[in-house]
DNA sequence: AATATAGGCAACCGCCTGATT
DNA sequence: CAATCAGGCGGTTGCCTATAT
């Protein structure tokens, strides 16, 4: 009858996650994927609610998050979505690759809401905050925020999809502000379909990839990576990966002194992969290797 | 330097949906 | 078909840090 419970919650941690606790878990989803996450806290040896970690390894460790603030580009692309979207954080997280719901969110009610109010515009609903505009205003904006008399302070008002201050700064720029979904879907088609969620973490800060030519692909099945940065804060950790089902295929793409790379299995389902949003110096040590150093 | 306050964010909570038995 | 649960999602909380007094 019905499955099993998840977990027995008698026992189990809660709170912050430690250093030790993030290993076990990054160590076991390198080794294992992603599988039933009700499972691996055991398997894992981790006192958590399989939840927990899922949750850990989504909005923390995943490899292919970006970290720090949102780019005005992002904020832009998180305002027009919600727009169209609402407070449906994981469709908005789905079109800002690295991103997490969860992040946005947070950034959202932390930094968007204040600056949108600050325009004058109701994060809410996107419209002018009715305190902010007269009566006339309020009647043009019920109207369907058609401007009557062509006035420009009545159309910044509107943010259909943007408004117009962002959208001239967005231009000025060279970003483009119309909102198209189909845009956006476009762009991410581009990707080599990868799916994030099954991305093991791996931090190094210098990568030493097996390589059989000097195009991007590799049938090596074996990786390693150590971490002698040639910075004054080089760190001599070595990094040793587990044994693991290795990729058919290495991507390389970005600029030449701006690297990603993407490791797929016949499948196509991502196993390993650098942060493509990081900058990685690449350097060829000879015919079969390829060193990627973080700077 | 010590304390109070505000801001940011990771993590939890509870609900919903679809899958499983 | 009903009961049960996993996974996903959005809302909320509470801790930690930065800033102000």
């Amino acid at each position: 009858m019905g499955r099993q419970p998840c977990c027995d919650k008698v026992g189990l941690k809660k709170g912050p996650w430690t250093a030790e606790e993030d290993k076990k878990l990054i160590n076991f989803i390198l080794t294992h994927g992603q599988c039933c996450w009700r499972a691996v806290p055991k398997l894992a040896g981790l006192l958590r609610c399989g939840k927990s970690c899922r949750l850990r390894w989504t909005n923390y460790l995943r490899p292919d998050l970006k970290r720090g603030l949102l780019s005005e580009s992002e904020e832009k692309l998180v305002i027009e979505l919600h727009s169209q979207l609402g407070n449906r954080w994981s469709k908005i997280a789905a079109h800002l690759p690295g991103r997490t719901d969860n992040e946005i969110k947070n950034h959202w009610n932390t930094h968007i809401k204040k600056k949108l109010r600050k325009m004058g515009i109701d994060p809410l609903t996107h419209k002018p905050i009715p305190s902010t505009v007269d009566h006339q205003q309020q009647q043009q904006q019920q109207q369907g925020c058609a401007s009557v008399d062509g006035n420009d302070k009545n159309e910044q008002l509107c943010l259909q999809p943007l408004p117009k201050m962002a959208q001239e700064e967005a231009e000025e720029k060279g970003i483009t502000s119309s909102f198209d979904p189909t845009e956006i879907d476009a762009s991410l088609s581009k990707s080599p379909g990868f799916c994030t969620d099954e991305v093991p973490v791996i931090e190094p800060h210098e990568f030493v990839v097996p390589c059989a030519s000097s195009t991007p692909s590799i049938s090596s099945t074996s990786i390693s990576s150590s971490c002698s940065s040639s910075s004054s804060e080089a760190k001599a950790e070595e990094i040793q990966l587990p044994c693991m089902e290795w990729p058919e295929s290495l991507y390389l793409w970005g600029l030449d002194d701006f690297m990603g790379l993407e490791f797929l299995n016949d499948d196509g389902d991502g196993k390993l992969s650098l942060d493509p949003f990081s900058q990685y110096q690449r350097t060829a040590l000879d015919q079969e290797s390829w060193k990627f150093e973080l700077f």
